[in-house]
DNA sequence: TTGTAGGCGTTATCAA
DNA sequence: TTGATAACGCCTACAA
């Protein structure tokens, strides 16, 4: 006899799955089998197992049942900072991805700080994540981290950024092709010194964004004046800092790389006196709903967020399952999204005034 | 002799506390005491354990630990939905408490809806979440779920909407008080025929605003016009119907229980070709950084959404350590952040070109 | 089909 | 101070 078949089920207690077992006559085993439904118990047996189950209110410890399968069904996320309006909606397609999957998300939050993302890899392994998603901070992982990662043995998926010493396995977007639209269309829009706040270069995004700024004005015979590019951090403060920098230049259009930076560059404008689009045109990136009815009514490289976070947690639970294929990377599309401040309907209105008078 | 004596350390497997045990000669009671560095263990042996930890790279097993002691260390969140820009900071606050104290945060969204809700709390308490921080959704629970969460015995503390029949601790912020404000001032702005879009009445705060929405009109002598109040859900999408529904009857004062209804109520207006302010005041709920460098500048009634998050999870931590005093509802206080959307300096210089008219 | 008993990795009780 | 050893609650060979 089992010394655990003495009497609990006092004291607020929850019941075991033992106590089903003796409640109905049967062993711990039948019951679990009952429980996960699995194959074939009598289906005598059943029903009176799923009474006594039913009488019990007994529910699963999922805690027990982790320890012994080695898995916790849950999945760790790192975001630098879920109050940056960027990452709610990734979180979001994570979460509805994974909790169609049975998992569940711990979230947190590095402020793209090495200690505290560090902090939170070393959390999230004692409690045995089935894997993590994770937007990298900026700077490199100490050795130790990575060997001790390496040998947890717990697959990791890259959000928004890559980290190649880590895994290849990543979820990105074609920020490239993203920055290299917006400046075009600043071009396009009659922009001829056009300025960029970026992000940190050690991130793989901005140095993405950085290279399609640097290159659409290549392409399109523009100077690179190495005045009009800052580099911020992605944080208010510093697209502040940075659009103080940059419009004392007097650039006739700006490309930002995140939607925070934007509205410290704004901020600053208004200090300077200097509106957009009339004084300068602006592409940034990120677009949310309600930059469609506030003016000035930002032209933005939409970037699909629900969808990064749902297929990062897709290939996650994938290589959580075992899939052994090479690393993916799964590059999305962003969309330029045109309203009005790049000064586009300006810029044609002018020239059509132009043409009129010199119809006249 | 146990006979998890045998040999392990083999295959990626992580080393337990037995292998410590052994490598440096000692008892799991020793490693135990060691790794929770406890009482009084000889310098020795401590030494030595130390040593064979590093060596074997041993990391305890936080699942089999929750297990032996019945904590987990991790809280349970559910809010409605994160990627509305409410939450994200309310979140954050409840994540740096969190941490602060050694938790984490399981995150769930709700949609509001009553099924997710329940699943979502179902799934926390099989994994044994410590506590649970609650949003609820607007409906009531349904009686067995009642009596299942008292069952569990794990603590509840409600973040935003009150709900009595689950528990009384609760912070909020004090909307009443935050909706009389808003609609005050927008009198004060000179606007006599003022309009609600109100959130779903069966949610506390919808209902606490309402009626600081009431007695404001009142206290101001303004009337109530029944087909100037209308209820949404706090979406965008409800927010955009409600708005064409109320700016019908042109009403020229608007307040808005939410920022995603007042981003549908703009759209609407920009569809009826109504501008905020020159057609209607404006005041609504929540601030964000970006409002403040767009037009029309916002008016709004902040809520401390940090503080709201923060002290919730203290609450909630110090509910989970078994402080027993009686419930707690702690109300925060709101903000009225006075910009432009209300009309006020509109209205001021109007009075003042009249006054100047009148002198002349 | 069902039962028995050992294992998952810690903590905790009781002796020694 | 240390060491055995029984929980914690569930899963799962291996037997029956």
């Amino acid at each position: 006899m089992s010394p655990r078949q003495n009497n609990r089920q006092k004291a607020g207690k929850a019941a075991s799955i033992y106590d089903v077992a003796r409640e109905s006559g049967v062993s711990v085993f039948t019951v679990s089998a009952v429980v996960n439904n699995k194959s074939h118990v009598g289906k005598k047996l059943r029903e009176r197992v799923e009474e006594a189950i039913r009488k019990l209110k007994y529910r699963p410890n999922l805690i027990a049942r982790s320890l012994a399968k080695q898995r916790t069904h849950t999945i760790g996320m790192i975001v630098p900072d879920i109050a940056n309006p960027f990452f709610p909606m990734v979180v979001r397609g994570a979460e509805d991805a994974a909790q169609k999957h049975g998992y569940n998300l711990l979230l947190c939050n590095s402020d793209d700080s090495l200690d505290k993302e560090e902090q939170a890899i070393e959390v999230l392994l004692s409690k045995r994540v089935d894997g993590i998603l994770l937007t990298k901070a900026a700077e490199d992982f100490r050795p130790p981290l990575r060997q001790m990662i390496k040998e947890a043995g717990v697959p990791f998926v890259l959000v928004m950024r890559t980290y190649p010493k880590l895994t290849k396995d990543a979820v990105i977007t074609d920020d490239y092709q993203g920055a290299y639209d917006a400046v075009c269309h600043l071009a396009r829009a009659g922009r001829r010194r056009i300025g960029l706040i970026s992000g940190p270069l050690k991130v793989s995004n901005a140095m993405a964004r950085w290279q399609g700024f640097h290159d659409a004005l290549k392409a399109k015979g523009l100077p690179f004046e190495k005045e009009l590019m800052v580099e911020g951090d992605y944080r208010i403060e510093s697209g502040f800092r940075a659009g103080h920098a940059l419009l004392s230049h007097r650039p006739d259009g700006v490309y930002v790389a995140n939607h925070l930076m934007t509205v410290g560059l704004l901020r600053a404008a208004e200090e300077m006196g200097l509106t957009c689009p009339d004084d300068f045109g602006l592409v940034s990136f990120d677009d949310y709903p309600w930059l469609g009815v506030f003016r000035p009514k930002l032209t933005t490289v939409e970037l699909p967020k629900h969808q990064l976070g749902s297929e990062a947690a897709e290939l996650l639970i994938a290589r959580m399952s075992g899939s052994r294929q090479k690393a993916v990377v799964r590059k999305l599309q962003p969309e330029l999204r045109i309203r009005e401040s790049c000064g586009f309907a300006l810029h044609v209105s002018k020239a059509q005034a132009e043409e009129r008078s010199a119809n006249n």
